[in-house]
DNA sequence: TAAAAATGCTAAAACGATTAAACTAAAGAA
DNA sequence: TTCTTTAGTTTAATCGTTTTAGCATTTTTA
């Protein structure tokens, strides 16, 4: 905190007035307070000549507002969460609110500690990608009346607002173009998780192969978090070996340390492996391969506009109750790598 | 802020006392303040029951103090930084302390604005990647004895703390690692800037070309901070025609679109040009290329640790006279692309 | 010309915590 | 027995704002 700084109270003292005036003309307050017009001017030119800036915990004491809310994502260094908390950050900006942000690493008890030190700081409301095993502590949040906004992934059962992708349709949208190329051996590559967005890309791709009628070619391949390029040296040979013709991966990761093995191993895309990627966030990784990768794209600065707006509004009317989801779309961009050569 | 939230008046209700004695109790005061075991059992207890929040606007306004740190870095969608910004709020959590972030894109008039919304917070301290044409705010808030650290930049003539990388050796293991390879025409590409980093990197590059005996050789290319891409795609065939054989960036971004561009016009790296990046940051982006390449790493995780830590010593001791500055040492990784291939 | 309304301002309480100073009761010293 | 310590606790001020209720004036209305 800076060395002494000027007070409400030295601007009233210079001005020759009550403390209660500088407050009112500082505020926008002159119009319900009926400050004069001449006063408001007098005052405010002090205050700016006495650089004056108001003390917010002495404001936050008083109204019991922050304007500041805690962001809490998986990992601030994936690029994907950072894209959306810059977005956050400068819609926040804008509206004169301050973001605190803070990782969970996935882990429950990490997160659970960030929510204890926001809530302690007084934060108005949430914005946060919740991790396994942790649907307790959002509970405890929207039970005690905090605005929370889930993005990302969400509880089914918690009447919560989020802002999620419709994943079925990203990894449906990528069976579909690969089974229109002339594809049918395509298979999955996934994590391990119960974690909700990526449990639905699951969903996706066995549903719409099923539609595709090919039920009987379904594979999906689950692996831990961590690790995965090891994971990635073991299991894509012995995918390729088994007759795979099309990869689809559940996250950026998992394409990217896959086709870092693929070029280790000497496989070429699309002509031994077709690939379609997930997340065009890092797009300047695929620039470099090769062969330009396909992708389903998520519209990322949304993910972040639309829940800090569902928040805004959440704050603002402190309705709670009146939650909202919001349900993005994404987009397959085809490249390259999806294409049958003959 | 959450729905009535447990104060220490309600503790000291339910227990019978005065609020002075909870204070005392919940703080580990009750040495200095005589308070009987007993008694700190029970309202300790009483406290958990009623799951207790201490209210920190409360706190800050009755101790000038926020423990809370704000961090200004150019964009935290950039995984320097966002790595960096990880880093700080990994050590910051160990230390109880809470983190705002905020990004600058490299623009005075955001960074004041950000410096102003956070001295407004009352933030303990700051840490900061300065922008051009800011130092007088930094000047301001060392000269008002705010706790200050800058990182990756820094004014050459403002006593305030810093952590840098030493640029010029950065480079220059660059160019001596080409020599020693065998190139001659060795040409840096780099920013039109007046940053002190990118200015030390091109230094750097001119001082160990004059001690090679290169000086004839030396060529610096400068370009705009916007439009990369498309000025590589003009700038990287007119250097190759005039006869480059080896390219050093100044940094990541350049080296990656730089990158691309190689790999549109079907130049291969080393064969056609030896290629030397900066930043091991996005290794993976260069995994992926057809040859790995090789990098001046910047030990990014210490930037974060150091930093934090002076300011931390900065923020204790309340002596901002007592500045220092940490420089930290680059790495030349070597791989293919440095490479003489005969 | 008195009553009513509008204008411009102030006093003081409140928000939730910390803490210096004072107070009480019991224990120890003389 | 009286005085001094010590332990355990309370009182009340304080941090910087906001805001309710109210006090003088002046202006308007009837």
């Amino acid at each position: 905190m800076v060395a002494k700084r000027t007070t409400i109270r030295d601007i009233a003292e210079a001005v020759g007035v009550s403390t209660a005036l500088v407050s009112f003309a500082l505020n926008d307050d002159n119009k319900k307070y009926r400050v004069s017009d001449e006063m408001v001017r007098k005052i405010r030119s002090v205050a700016h000549e006495m650089n004056y800036q108001p003390n917010s915990a002495a404001k936050s004491l008083r109204s019991g507002k922050t304007d500041t809310i805690g962001v809490i994502l998986s990992d601030i260094s994936n690029r994907f969460f950072a894209d959306i908390a810059r977005c956050i950050e400068d819609e926040a900006s804008e509206a004169g609110i301050t973001v605190m942000i803070g990782s969970t690493d996935e882990n429950p008890k990490k997160f659970e500690r960030l929510v204890d030190v926001f809530i302690n700081k007084g934060v108005d409301g949430f914005i946060i990608v919740p991790c396994e095993k942790s649907e307790h502590v959002v509970r405890r949040l929207v039970e005690a009346k905090v605005p929370v906004v889930l993005i990302d992934r969400t509880y089914e059962d918690l009447d919560v607002s989020s802002v999620t992708l419709n994943n079925r349709k990203a990894t449906s949208l990528a069976v579909n173009e690969l089974y229109a190329q002339g594809f049918r051996k395509i298979h999955f590559v996934t994590y391990h998780t119960t974690i909700s967005n990526i449990v639905d890309r699951e969903t996706g791709y066995v549903e719409s192969m099923k539609k595709c009628g090919l039920e009987d070619e379904i594979s999906v391949r689950k692996i831990k978090y961590e690790n995965i390029l090891e994971n990635m040296r073991s299991l894509i040979p012995q995918m390729l070996d088994g007759g795979t013709e099309a990869l689809i991966f559940s996250t950026n990761r998992l394409a990217i340390d896959s086709l870092v093995v693929l070029r280790e191993i000497g496989k070429k895309v699309p002509d031994d492996v077709a690939v379609i990627a997930f997340d065009g966030s890092e797009t300047f990784a695929f620039d470099l391969y090769y062969t330009t990768v396909s992708y389903v794209k998520q519209p990322i600065e949304k993910f972040g506009t639309e829940a800090f707006s569902v928040l805004s509004r959440l704050i603002k009317t402190g309705d709670t109750r009146d939650y909202k989801s919001v349900v993005l779309h994404p987009e397959l961009i085809v490249q390259e790598s999806s294409r049958k050569r003959k």
